[in-house]
DNA sequence: ACGCAAAATTGATATATATCAACTTTTATT
DNA sequence: AATAAAAGTTGATATATATCAATTTTGCGT
């Protein structure tokens, strides 16, 4: 466990690297966050907060990547998320249990703040556009959750093979060439498959010259492919 | 269409069949609510709202049963929750983009008030402990959605028919014996299985001594094995 | 009470998917 | 560089699940 942390010497004023949501904020409330807040560097692969635990603080990714998942049964995960720079992670525990509801692993080597949960939520009591962008972003998650839940029990295999690559795309990298971050493990736990059938999956995608997967990186040769197969499901 | 609807004689305050959450609102918010609601009655198969709907209208459920569910993929549906008196039902889209991301279809008989969105929206600005409890039943349901996916997805057939039928008895009536509000097809949709997968699931549960359905009625003989079918997947 | 339409049921079959076991490649460690 | 450990790959097989087609039951309107 390699955890350095520090008092960030930089103040959140002025800084690139906090979630849009923050901009929300005025001065003042923007040096309580600052007074509020840890600043946590992490190295690939460690886990930034695990499911279960007490919610003391929210998240703000300032760079790197990481994946939001569920543990489920035994020992078997759902990948929720992949968390780019820079955003905002509450979750449903906030307003119920102040407990986190899934843990969060560093996919990169990553840098993160904590702002202090109960000053989070006085801010949130007294600025109402902060109040509804919170909401918005929450709701956000929400909806990705909804079409998780679709897609994952409706689609076959070869569906949720196509969106899961879709996604990376679409809302990680924006490029239809990426560093793959995530091993045929994740990739499997991202689309709800054992590893062996993501590895075929991805297997027939080649072998149709739809993707090639080489040196860490993966390329999309026929995103719209993709998107028949998504379809399909 | 028979949705006889009437401005409701009786007012909001001291109405015995409000969702819980109005119960944090004060005489002069009630009064506003009052205002500014349409109490409906629906007849046991109606549609109360149509996913993809423009919101401008939050729900509180006075009487009767309800499914909401997310229309999918080809028209397969997905049963988020069952909604019993007197229960609220809001949304991702309140906050998002003003639509309604479900279907809610009544069950049986029900009466249903509509309180105007902006309304609602006005009132939960101005009162901290209302808006606390609504963010509280939001983040429940939010939960309750992440539960679904993990079982829905890590689960067999028969745990996932275990959950629907301990959900009914756990969550919806609270007793062993219920009246069976739910088709084999819809017991499909909230199992997330072919409705031929279900009647054979549930011929095996009965076949077992598990449970027994006559009449309209569904009795669970032996709650505990349930609960054991659905930790074991 | 009759007849129709919808829902439920059934067994046979096809398909999708997981599991298993063996093996290869990659990555990390000493 | 050698070795171990982890990750990835593969084909064979078993299992879970959906689909299909036929049949029965139930509910409903006249």
């Amino acid at each position: 466990m390699s955890e350095y942390f520090e008092k960030s010497s930089r103040s959140c004023e002025g800084c690139q690297c906090m979630a849009p949501i923050f901009s929300f904020l005025n001065k003042e409330e923007l040096k309580l966050v600052d007074a509020n807040k840890i600043h946590v560097n992490f190295k690939a692969g460690e886990t930034i907060k695990k499911q279960g635990t007490f919610m003391s603080h929210v998240l703000s990714v300032n760079s790197g990547l990481a994946k939001v998942y569920i543990e489920g049964i035994e020992g078997r995960s759902s990948i929720l998320r992949i968390v780019k720079p820079t955003s905002f992670i509450g979750g449903p525990g906030i307003y119920f249990d102040q407990r986190h509801h899934f843990t969060i692993t560093a996919l990169t080597d990553s840098a993160v703040c904590f702002i202090n949960l109960q000053v989070f939520k006085d801010i949130l009591k007294g600025n109402q556009s902060f109040a509804e962008e919170f909401l918005r972003d929450f709701s956000r998650d929400v909806l990705r959750v909804y079409n998780r839940l679709i897609f994952l029990t409706q689609k076959q295999m070869p569906g949720r093979m196509a969106d899961a690559l879709l996604y990376l795309h679409d809302e990680i990298f924006n490029l239809p060439r990426f560093p793959m971050i995530l091993s045929r493990f994740e990739l499997a736990d991202l689309s709800a498959m054992s590893r062996e059938s993501a590895v075929k999956i991805l297997r027939d995608f080649q072998k149709e010259g739809l993707v090639k997967i080489s040196d860490h990186e993966m390329e999309l040769f026929d995103v719209e492919a993709l998107r028949k197969i998504s379809r399909i499901g």
